[in-house]
RNA sequence: GACCCCAUGGUCUAGAGGCCUAGGACAUCACCCUUUCAAGGUGGUAACCCGGGUUCGAAUCCCGGUGGGGUCACCA
């Protein structure tokens, strides 16, 4: 039992990628196979430098890796598509000589002619060219001109592709045209290098997605005409953006490299694709890739198209943010809060700061600008908090009385101990707690939002408190507070 | 346009003829909790595309329509 995933090295790995990647992989290690990296580069012109190692480390964020591709040989290598043209020219070689393909010396000026008029027919642009016809002795075949090999499609009968996910597939042979297998610079086309491909890597299945099961009954010609056994196939889904057309830029975010920018955890991600049009046995939803091995069945994969959906993406991805260990999250946070050019070195560790603002983040992004406060001291206060919080005439004596008490406080600086410090000020100010609550919390951090402020106040560190507490009673008594939205 | 695939709330889905008064999740709305914002809790709104069959009985099977998607390259 092998899979495969087979991408072309001209961008970064799309989500619906991923997640074909995704279920080939699970397929194949549900039944204990090995899955297969190939890297279909035979389009020199679409090759975009560097695509190769991103669209590897993206699959490896995700947690899919595969047992051979380019840079883990196996003996059934290698494993970039333009390392094995000695190959397609062998089996072209072979069809020519067997007769059941031909040269066709049709330049493209004419086949577009032929194409147009055929369309005007209101026929299928269909190949119908002469070439087809000519004989083993024509003297064309000396000239040295450019030619193509087309494959020799027979002209009635059915070929049926047996979808594993969809049943039997029937396309009538009629309808498909002589297709080009090799193109005038002697590379083969998809079509052709495909099946040579999974076939010299023996692969069993071959899972992929389903823009190709239009494509599909052409390979099965060339697995006939090359008298090779057929694997089996399946075709998954696509994944539509909410608009439900296919994923482009216009939509935002489409490659797994820019959600992961975007602060979304790879295991959220990964999480997410699994549900896009599979779901388990009993409607479990949070789990791992290795989780997933034994429940994943084919059986269970949707036939519909999956619109992606960017909220519930965020909800996963915040669920995982809080169950996932302190630790974990704290170093998958540190390049987003260096990022913000935050030196957390100095007091707070990054791991207290996770703790803290987990609780209420969507994403890493989120949460690094919940944590920055931590390490740098508010330099603007968001102004209508300055108004609800700010405006009475004593909120500065207030703060005043607070950073005093807080200053007498404990050592220990625990929790309860804050708790009370603010409720023994409060009652001696005869005010509510609330009243010096949400000042306190807006001195401290610049805004009227974020964690419990015990817990802030506690993780903030009692010499900084006290701190940031007197300076902005004084800037509040000098009225020289800037009010800037952060 | 031709061919192919598909069709359960806004979205992801459960459902393989009676267990369905169609279940869950996200989103949304209301309320509760509360030091803010979240989170959490409770409850609500919301779907079997339409039309014909088959059957005692259909979301489930068949046919047609409609709608969506895909493919029709010397791209993969």
């Amino acid at each position: 039992m092998r899979t495969r995933y087979a991408p072309s090295p001209s961008g970064t790995l799309h989500i619906g990628g991923a997640r074909t990647a995704l279920f080939s992989y699970l397929f194949a290690k549900h039944h204990g196979g090995k899955f297969v990296l190939r890297v279909e580069d035979t389009d020199r012109a679409r090759l975009v430098e560097g695509s190769e190692s991103a669209l590897m480390r993206s699959l490896q964020l995700l947690g899919i890796q595969w047992d051979e591709g380019p840079d883990r040989e196996g003996s059934l290598g290698p494993y970039r598509q333009s390392e094995r043209l000695a190959l397609h020219q062998h089996y072209a070689a072979q069809l020519l000589e067997k007769g059941l393909a031909y040269r066709c010396y049709c330049t493209p000026d004419e086949l577009k002619a032929l194409r147009e008029a055929r369309m005007a027919q209101k026929l299928p642009p269909r190949y119908m060219g002469t070439c087809r016809q000519r004989s083993a002795d024509d003297p064309i075949h000396t000239s040295r001109q450019p030619y193509v090999v087309r494959l020799k499609v027979p002209l009635d009968g059915v070929t049926v592709v047996d979808d594993l996910i969809r049943g039997p597939v029937t396309f009538e042979n009629g309808l498909l045209d002589d297709f080009v297998i090799m193109k005038a610079d002697h590379t083969p086309t998809y079509n052709f290098a495909v099946v040579i491909d999974d076939w010299g890597m023996q692969i069993t299945h071959v899972t992929r997605a389903e823009e190709h099961l239009s494509n599909t009954p052409k390979q099965i010609l060339v697995y006939q005409a090359l008298g090779l056994e057929l694997p089996q196939f399946a075709h998954i889904p696509m994944v539509l953006a909410p608009d439900r057309s296919k994923l482009s830029k216009r939509h935002g975010a489409t490659a797994v490299e820019e959600y992961l920018e975007q602060g979304i955890l790879p295991e959220a991600l990964v999480n997410y694709l699994l549900l896009l049009g599979w779901s388990a046995p009993d409607g479990r939803e949070f789990m791992t890739v290795l989780e997933a091995i034994p429940l994943f069945t084919l059986d269970r994969v949707q036939h519909t198209a999956a619109v992606y959906d960017q909220k519930k993406l965020e909800w996963m991805n915040a669920q995982y943010l809080k169950d996932l260990p302190v630790e974990h999250v704290a170093t998958a946070v540190r390049p987003f809060v260096e990022k913000l050019g935050i030196n957390w070195g100095q007091g707070s560790t990054l791991e207290e700061g996770v703790a803290l603002a987990r609780e209420r983040s969507h994403t890493l992004v989120d949460l690094a600008h919940a944590m920055r406060f931590l390490w740098q001291k508010p330099d603007a206060f968001d102004p209508k908090g300055v108004q609800k919080h700010f405006g009475a005439p004593e909120v500065s004596s207030r703060l005043q009385a607070l950073a005093d008490a807080l200053k007498q406080a404990e050592s220990t600086w625990t929790h309860d101990e804050i708790a009370e410090t603010f409720d023994r000020v409060a009652e001696t100010l005869e005010i509510k707690r609330a009243a010096l609550i949400h000042p306190c919390r807006l001195a401290l951090t610049g805004t009227t939002v974020g964690p419990g402020l015990f817990e802030l106040v506690q993780v903030l560190g009692q010499q900084e408190t006290v701190a940031r507490l007197r300076q902005v009673a004084t800037d509040l008594q000098q009225e020289s507070l800037k009010v800037i939205q952060p």
